[in-house]
Formats: structure tokens, C-alpha cells, sequence
DNA sequence: TAATGTGAAGTTTTTCACAGCG
DNA sequence: CGCTGTGAAAAACTTCACATTA
């Protein structure tokens, strides 16, 4: 989901699948797991089993780090660790600035394993005035007018977005604009960014449409098992009619104000 | 990310990829907006911008769900609205059950968008008996121990788990066992759960990770760029020693109390 | 011998490019 | 003519299966 960024680097030597690094930080925390628990080493199978993916797949993601396991015996826990923190750039910690400290933005501001691992809560910023000062999670709440300054003076490069969607693409611009090169998008809003910024976005209303979708195949899957009655359908509001002709050719569940069978 | 459900409808009629139910939501997103300046007729191009993809991609998402549009003309988002709503299962309400009712779970309870599309908060749900009764977001929290009555009296199927991540795998083997079959985890743990039960997450952090990873990636692009100094590595924590023999390979940047040159 | 690391095969997703239709 | 719908090609990702090695 990541935007901009088109080229790739010329050798393609670290070119680290997307779906990998996406996986990463899922190896990362079991492993995290174990480290505290003194594990020493862990096989791919075991190691998988807690990251929730395949071992196969885990063991092919691996090898775009580097060999760092042992034939016969598995991964060094320890080692593990270190090598894919640094592969993410979890070495350093990264200045992070959260932008709308309303109810998301302050249980953000609230979260622990947050500044855990590699991030430090540098900076919340609100449009609202009367917020100003106000102490939040243990931070001061400052002013969207200085966020050019909040920015540059904290070395923020990533910022956090938890607005109303009317103002994302603003705050958005701006967090740009003061050189904030990657951001985390809570609001219901698709962002527009130059090239080299990198979006991840956060949708609550999104995951839950994916899983209304699945959920609906079930009941429908259900309803075939039993028997095959009517199509699923649910106390449908009534559909808009089409606006020009007929003769659409849906697979199935067609307008039924058009409906022709 | 969704778990479980390994077989295919044997005709693979209705098979709708997963990459493409994951934009329809965006899609919805963006006709609502258009319906709602009350914008007829849209292109490829123009709903494929507003939806932050390429034109392309839109068109074989939609050719999936059927032939909805009209050649020279576009799409009538009144009809497109309905039918990827339908799609989705939007043209019922869903219940959701909240479990965990802290800072993110009250803020989740509060997201106006939450309710506006198909979805309806049906209960609230704490471990804590302090908070049982405590109105938030105008429902009153009910007590885990209810959970069972109040999933099966609401008719919930899906569940969002807010908990702290020592009781997600709990949670949710409560509600799958009370009947819930799609989940949304924001607890940062890997949920288990039995087949036919579709699991989603979302997780700051490792939204976060990836974000670092890239921006690390652009620290070291700018640095090579810059006439190719060392490599970018801040202040690094003093790395693990690793517990066996030496002679890793991994690419670059190998342990630094054990790097050969 | 047990488990990694990886070519090769298989699957899914994206992109291209243009035929076909209103 | 303009824009959709879609085969076909390309790219990305996953899985298989086994040679390799500590």
C-alpha cells in the first residue's frame, strides 16, 4: 500500500520483497517472545507456528537477509533479533509526531508497545486551540501553527495522522512540507504525496467491509448447504434505480427494480 | 491476512479475488463522496484517482463483479454504489461486539464513520466489573462474564478485540466458542483459531516497522548518493554476540563484534 | 540426521494493450 | 470517438521438494 518510490535500486542485491518486510516485524515480535522466555534457538517450523505464517515461507523470507540460521538446529534467537531490528532500522529510534489528539490520536499517544521498539512518541499536534498545553500520556499537546517548527526542531521523519478526514490531506501537506518523508494515515482519507513519501494507511472501516464480504459468503455457503433456498439477502433498503437502460449482465443479484427473471 | 478457509467454490464463478474485495472498499468510499455532490457518471480514470490506484486495476476489479459500466461513457455511480454495497454485504446491518473497553476501544466505540456503513456497535465489552454499566459512547459496558449471552442475543458475528494482548487469545475463544466467526484484532498477538473463522488484524507497530524500514532505506540512498560515505547506521545499541562459531554470510552489515573486516 | 537454504513449479496479482461497444 | 472489458504477458508471491551442510 505504500505510495510513491517507482525505482528501484540499479543491483537489485537488497531488493527485499514488499510481502517480506511486511512480515518482518511479525518474526520480529515472536521472536521477541522467545528472547524474553531465554530461548536460545528456534526452528523455522517453531518459529512459524508463532509468527502464524508457513515455515517454507518464513524460511524464503529469511534468505533475502542473509544465511543466519544453523542446518541441523534452527535460528539463534539473540541473533535473530538483532539482524532483522537492524534490517528495519529498529537500531536507531525514530521520532514520531501524531497529528489530531482526539480519541484515536490520545489512545495512540496512550499505547505502550509503542514506544517499545524503536519509536518515541516526539510530538502530538492539535488544531484546537484549548488543547494547547494540555498534557497528554504525559506530552504536552502543542498547536498545529508550529508544526513546521515541532517538526524540523524534533528531526521527525515520520508522522502519524489521526485527523478528521476533512483535514488529513492538509496536515498531510504540511507534515511534507516541514519533511516528514513517511506517514501513517488513520483518517478515512486516500493522501496524495510526492514521490520518495511513503503512506501506510490504517483503516478500521476498511477491514471491516473485507470481513462483512467473507461473512456473507459463509451465511450464503450455509443457506446452499441447507438446501439451497433464496439468495441471502437481509432487510435490503431499496436499491436506486438505474439511471439509463437495461440489460446489464451482473453474474447474479442484478438490480431488482431491473431485474428481468 | 484472513485465516482459515482453504476451499474454493467448486464452480469458481464467484470467485472475486482477495486483492480486489480488499479495494472495493475504497472504491465505495469514493463513489459515496461523488454521490454525495451528486456526481451521475464517473470513468476509470477519474473514480481510479479519486481511489488512489491505477485505471487498469479498476477496470479488471469491477469486470469481476460484472459488466457495470458503459463503454464511452463510465460508470453511474448511483448503480456502482449499490452494487459493490451489496457486494460487500452492506445492504444488511452487522452487529459488532467491542471486547476491551480502554483507551482504543472506547475511541473505536466513538468512530463516527464506524456505525454510518452496515455496521452498528450492538455491545460493549470489559473485563472490568468497574466499568460494567459506565456508559461510553452512550452504550453501557457489559462484563466478560455476560460475553456468551450477549454475543448470541445480538446476533454478533463479528468481533473486535481492543484487549491488551495476554487476553486476545482468550477473548477471541470466547467469542468464536459464542458463535463469532470474523474477528478484528488490534492486539498485537497472532490469533489461533479454527477453520471457517476469518481473522484480520491491525497493528501500529508493525505498521510503523515497515515505515521505518523504508525511511531507513532512504537514509542510505541519500547517503550513497551523497558520494557514497559509510553506511548509514546511527547510534547503534551494543549488538548481541553471537553465541556460536562465526563465518555468517549475511549481505552487508554483519554483527559488528564479529565482523571479519 | 535434522533442519536450513533455494532452484523450480505453481499461484495470484498487476500491467499492458487493444478489440469491441455505445 | 472515448472508454470499458479482457485476453495475454509480466511481475510478485507462495509453495514444493530436495540437495546441502553443520
Amino acid at each position: 500500500m505504500a505510495t510513491g518510490r517507482t525505482h528501484r535500486p540499479a543491483t537489485r542485491s537488497r531488493g527485499i520483497p514488499e510481502a517480506t518486510v511486511a512480515r518482518l516485524p511479525l518474526y520480529l515480535r515472536a521472536l521477541t517472545a522467545l528472547s524474553e522466555r531465554s530461548v536460545p534457538t528456534v526452528s523455522s517450523e517453531e518459529l512459524a507456528a508463532a509468527a502464524g505464517v508457513n515455515s517454507a515461507k518464513l524460511r524464503k523470507d529469511f534468505s533475502y537477509l542473509g544465511s543466519y540460521g544453523t542446518r541441523g538446529v534452527g535460528y539463534d534467537v539473540e541473533y535473530l533479533v538483532y539482524q532483522i531490528s537492524r534490517e528495519l532500522g529498529l537500531t536507531q529510534d525514530w521520532p514520531v509526531a501524531i497529528v489530531g489528539i482526539g480519541n484515536l490520536g490520545a489512545a495512540l499517544a496512550n499505547y505502550g508497545g509503542f514506544a517499545s521498539r524503536g519509536f518515541r512518541v516526539a510530538a502530538l499536534i492539535d488544531a484546537d486551540p484549548a488543547m494547547a498545553g494540555t498534557p497528554v500520556a504525559g506530552i504536552a499537546v502543542q498547536h498545529t501553527d508550529d508544526l513546521d517548527r515541532i517538526i524540523s526542531e524534533n528531526g521527525v521523519s515520520i508522522g502519524v495522522i489521526t485527523t478528521p478526514p476533512g483535514a488529513a490531506q492538509q496536515v498531510c501537506d504540511r507534515l511534507v512540507a516541514a519533511g516528514v518523508t513517511s506517514i501513517l494515515n488513520f483518517a478515512p482519507t486516500v493522501l496524495s504525496v510526492p514521490d520518495g513519501v511513503d503512506v501506510r494507511k490504517v483503516d478500521l472501516s476498511i477491514e471491516l467491509q473485507i470481513l462483512a464480504f467473507h461473512e456473507q459468503r459463509k451465511a450464503g455457503e450455509e443457506a446452499a448447504a441447507d438446501g439451497r433456498a433464496g439468495a441471502v439477502d437481509g432487510p435490503d433498503a431499496a436499491p436506486p434505480v438505474r439511471a439509463t437502460s437495461a440489460g446489464r449482465k451482473g453474474p447474479d443479484g442484478d438490480m431488482p427494480a431491473v431485474m428481468p427473471a
